[in-house]
RNA sequence: CGGGGUGUGGCGAAGUUUGGUAUCGCGCAUGGUUCGGGACCAUGAGGCCGUGGGUUCAAGUCCCACCACUCCGACCA
């Protein structure tokens, strides 16, 4: 490919509404334009990048028995009527009408489709196990798309559905595609993604984990012990904490006509956060019943587990002068029953708790929930936080970082088979329902994930696995004709020997030249010039500058050849069989 | 869904307070001079100032409504 001719341009002002660099350079690079919220069209580096991860893919997917199939991106809304999603989904789901009026959805994920393919195969338990992939466009309308290929509204994702006959045989090759996900991630170049236990969610089932590619722009939060190696996501993390027993003290009610906030409170009575109980209160989505959670003071509420608790939706809900809660002043004694009180296990050993009074104004000081609070159940509603005790090893060790997250696996039960009645005769000539995994993988959101933390200040640097060419010919001075015959030479030779290059013979200045070279990324670049031409060599540099060689013109392929070989065995090297 | 912000040639911005000829840089085109990290000179093309209404002799600028995009938070199967 010539440069040249390549569609799309690259500029050097930075696109006033990136906020991540990956969107940027990816912007700036010509690599994609933006078509609407959340939507983009990819330019031919994107695309080839695109093209190589999912192959990486493909392989590692065939790699574990996987066959790939193809759903449609268009189904009937019917199809999510028989799992019961229809209805439970919220607005990501795109719902519109055929011209016969008949209600149809965009698949923003397949495990019903997948399911409908496969329902009258497995009819016997001689067909299992087996695992059926694709690699196809979601849509899913995103509240709010951000961070360019990071969460957009439609993108392509391999996901994946095994089917089993045994929770045996579903973990077995549970833990089979978790060692694919871990060769794909480091084939990428990645390899430092890390798994974390995560909450499955609405998704059903019970054990499922999360890929995660730590940086501070990733939007999930995830819990590490460095010291025994555990890792979860934030939400589905055990919060535990560990209160020394205080002693009780008589209950009084205090005039706190200022003081709302925990902080406020403390600096009142001069006291630590374990004489403090915050109360947080939630709604439910369907009933707007109220759910007032307390918890000790210094914490706050993990509301995924909140949410799990509760088994339906609930948001966050704003106290005014006119509700049945006195905002600032919201306690566990003397609560309204009109309202459900939960409390986190952090309130456990806490004898005198300083409490609002349900009174607007007033606290309780000397609360004791055993004495005074008819001694309530307590359980895990908490997030944990740094420094927080690790639920693995019990040692205060746990920090907190971001991540993105580039795939998950879910073990998902017998959710979606009983739901769509699928079902096979096993051996003893009994009905059952299959048990089933899932497995996903963004690949856009992958290849800007890579570009988020393999770059510099002047672009992208890709691996040469994924990398859109593998080298790059900057022909300096191609007017002179010696530059070009031997620029011409090269790109024919590497193009015949089947590497890929991308060839840039145009009359610009070696600032222009080097700088779109910079923003395409490409691992080897090859400078032909009349100063190398006059000493009969061209320089061999990478993009990530740690070569930087002039080689013989006679011998230049043949050390391309060996530094694409250097460069792919380098990144193989990390990669578990 | 809650709270902010922004819409002016392809890109980045000024102009809006105080109404009066559409402005700058990059990019693009043509010609010339340059030539190893986003060169220089000259000439030129390109914009119903997000949309619709209103006020006014006159609206990018003031008023009303709408739309889009974006940031923070919530949701994210």
């Amino acid at each position: 490919m010539k440069l040249e001719k390549m569609v799309g341009e690259r500029f050097k002002e930075k696109p006033s509404d990136c906020v991540v660099e990956s969107h940027s350079l990816m912007v700036r690079g010509g690599y994609m334009k933006f078509v609407a919220s959340g939507i983009f069209s990819q330019f031919p580096p994107l695309k080839r990048i695109c093209r190589k991860i999912e192959q990486i893919i493909r392989e590692e997917m065939d790699a574990i028995d996987g066959q790939e199939v193809l759903f449609p991106v268009v189904l009937p809304s019917s199809l999510w009527e028989e799992s019961g999603r229809y209805h439970d989904v919220g607005s990501e789901l795109m719902r519109m009408q055929d011209r016969n009026k008949t209600p149809m959805v965009l698949g923003m994920t397949h495990e019903e489709a997948a399911v409908h393919l496969v329902r009258e195969y497995g009819q016997s338990y001689t067909k299992y196990p087996f695992m059926i992939y694709q690699i196809q466009t979601k849509f899913r309308d995103e509240g709010r798309p951000r961070a360019g290929l990071i969460r957009t509204r439609e993108f392509t994702m391999k996901d994946a559905y095994s089917f089993h006959t045994s929770q045996e045989d579903l973990e077995e090759y549970y833990e089979k595609c978790f060692r694919a996900y871990e060769r794909i991630f480091a084939r990428a170049g990645i390899g430092e993604v890390i798994s974390v236990a995560s909450d499955p969610g609405m998704m059903g089932g019970s054990v499922s984990h999360e890929f995660m590619l730590l940086t501070p722009i990733g939007e999930d939060t995830i819990a590490i012990c460095p010291e025994c190696g555990y890792k979860a996501n934030q939400e589905a993390a055990e919060s535990i904490v560990i209160n020394k027993p205080t002693g009780e003290e008589e209950l009084k009610l205090v005039s706190t006509p200022n003081e709302a906030t925990i902080d406020d409170i403390r600096k009142l009575f001069g006291v630590g956060y374990e004489k403090t109980c915050k109360a947080v209160v939630y709604k439910k989505n369907k009933t707007g019943d109220l759910i007032v959670v307390f918890l000790r003071g210094d914490l706050e509420v993990n509301e995924t587990k909140l949410r799990n608790y509760i088994g339906e939706d609930i948001s966050p809900a704003t106290m005014t002068d006119d509700s049945i809660l006195p905002a600032g002043s919201i306690g566990p004694y003397k609560l309204t029953d009109k309202v459900t009180a939960l409390f986190d296990s952090s309130l456990k050993n806490l004898g005198s708790l300083i409490c609002g009074a349900n009174i607007k104004g007033h606290h309780y000081t000397g609360v004791s929930l055993s004495r005074d609070c008819g001694n309530p159940d307590m359980h895990d509603f908490a997030k944990i936080k740094e420094g927080g005790i690790c639920p693995e090893c019990g040692k205060a060790a746990i920090s907190i970082s971001r991540g993105i997250e580039v795939g998950n696996i879910f073990q998902l039960g017998t959710k979606y088979t009983e739901a769509m009645s699928m079902q096979y005769i096993d051996q003893d000539g009994e009905l059952k329902y299959p048990i089933m995994g899932c497995y996903g993988i963004g690949v856009g959101r992958l290849a800007a994930s890579v570009c988020e933390v393999s770059r510099d200040e002047y672009g992208p640097i890709w691996p040469i696995t994924i990398a859109p060419w593998q080298v790059h010919i900057c022909a300096l001075r191609a007017d002179e004709p010696q530059v070009r015959e031997y620029a011409d030479k090269l790109y024919n030779e590497l193009q015949r020997e089947k590497i890929e290059v991308i060839y840039d013979d145009r009359s610009v200045s070696a600032g222009v030249m080097f700088s779109d070279a910079d923003l395409l990324g490409v691992p080897i670049r090859v400078i032909v010039s009349p100063r190398n031409i006059k000493e009969s060599c061209v320089e061999i540099v990478t993009r990530d500058k740690r070569v930087n060689m002039k080689v013989e013109t006679d011998h230049c392929a043949e050390q391309v050849k060996a530094l694409i070989a250097k460069l792919t065995a380098e990144i193989e090297e990390g990669i578990s069989t």
